[in-house]
DNA sequence: GACTGTTGTTACCGCGAGTAACACATGGTT
DNA sequence: AACCATGTGTTACTCGCGGTAACAACAGTC
């Protein structure tokens, strides 16, 4: 064999078909949400099925490769609001609208990485006879993970805590990612208020409002 | 036809029927994980496939009955801590610590409730040729949205927020049921923490010590 | 005893994930 | 030239699962 030349000339060929299969496959998902089949996928990109697992193992793997991409994406736009030289609730606040404004715009996309097939089976898995039956990989969790840790460094490295900051800003990174997700989800259903308005509703609370807004009268008196 | 007693007999014969079917239903989920079968879920219960079908109509409907109950007893669960007559940062800690508790308690219940398999297809269920193919049907944000809505609707009668306090307490019951979700299931995975240490962490989040905290010297010095 | 409805069964369909086995090209080795 | 090694592509299958049709057995009613 003449290794060198050639054997690189066809990873690179290779590499190039990947991304074409994943760009049909990023289409199809697109069209059809999250559900879309193999096969569906294998006839979009004009070939047939054999060859998506030659490259991709299982629709897992083609499914995490297509999450690595947007997710990527997404989390370079986040950083990039979120590390911008400006006041940390024009931070707060830029951030959050990124994150809102992307998921908006593509809905299926978003729908894509957030609420795929599960099929989680942790300890389950020592179970016999059951090793080749599961499938998909989990995706949603690794999205929100990581966005998760990354806010968590970026507190760290930017905000002043008190000793112990290292965990408490994990704890807050996975928690104002959270909030965020689940507000951008059931906002994104049925858009009750602009996004505007949602940012920074979200940010107030972040900066404490909650705390310093005063009891309702409860029916029932002050004695309650 | 006879009628009354008959009648009647029959079908509160078949309601502790399908109590049976989805205890047994429930052993197989919290032993299989999410992707528990049908036709284990019968095995389980002692009979055979179409009996479940007649009864839940098809997987969704029988996944649906299953996290109905889990959800309104956690939902119950959350009230009682929530609804307490205590300061309001004592119910929050309170509230968060119950739902913590209870992932904790039966993590494989919580991840069939928030993990399950999806098949959403939001506009793409217009397709023809596909009303029959799909199955589950969404639980985890059913759960989700539950809590949030439930959330808001405290916040807004008991918290004195500005004008438009009704939107604004939607978006804080959903965001922060968001934050808790996330929080503990990042937390969950490998306990980072104690307990405690998570629910005041967070607690703190909401009491606005993120807006509180001085910034970091970041390297670049305070020019930057 | 014939009629009706419920409870249960077996045996099947359709579909999607994943695989085995075979066919064709290309380019280096002898 | 013939040879074979490797990557690309196909067809045609297995297997498991959701879901259903068709039939069997057994109440209670008229």
């Amino acid at each position: 064999m003449e290794t060198a030349r050639s054997s690189e000339r066809q990873r690179t060929a290779a590499e190039r078909r990947r991304r074409e299969l994943l760009e049909a496959a990023d289409r199809v998902v697109l069209r059809d949400g999250p559900q879309a089949s193999m096969n569906a996928i294998a006839a979009e990109a004009g070939i047939t099925k054999p060859i998506l697992y030659r490259h991709f193992g299982d629709k897992g793997g083609l499914y995490r490769a297509l999450a690595k991409r947007h997710t990527d994406a997404l989390l370079s736009a986040l950083r990039a609001a979120l590390d911008a030289p400006a006041e940390r609730r024009a931070r707060v606040e830029s951030t959050l609208d990124t994150y809102l404004a992307a998921i908006e715009a593509r809905p299926q996309v978003y729908r894509f990485l957030m609420h795929p097939a599960d099929g989680a089976a942790d300890t389950a898995d020592a179970s016999p006879t059951a090793e080749q039956g599961f499938d998909v990989g989990r995706h949603s969790a690794p999205l929100l993970r990581r966005l998760g840790e990354e806010l968590g460094q970026v507190i760290v490295e930017r905000v002043d805590l008190g000793p112990d900051s290292e965990q408490m800003a994990r704890i807050w990174g996975h928690g104002i990612v959270g909030m965020m997700h689940a507000a951008g989800d059931w906002w994104l259903a049925d858009r009750p208020c602009s996004r505007e308005r949602l940012v920074s509703s979200l940010a107030d609370l972040l900066w404490g409002r909650l705390a310093e807004a005063g009891d309702r009268d409860v029916k029932g008196g002050p004695g309650f």
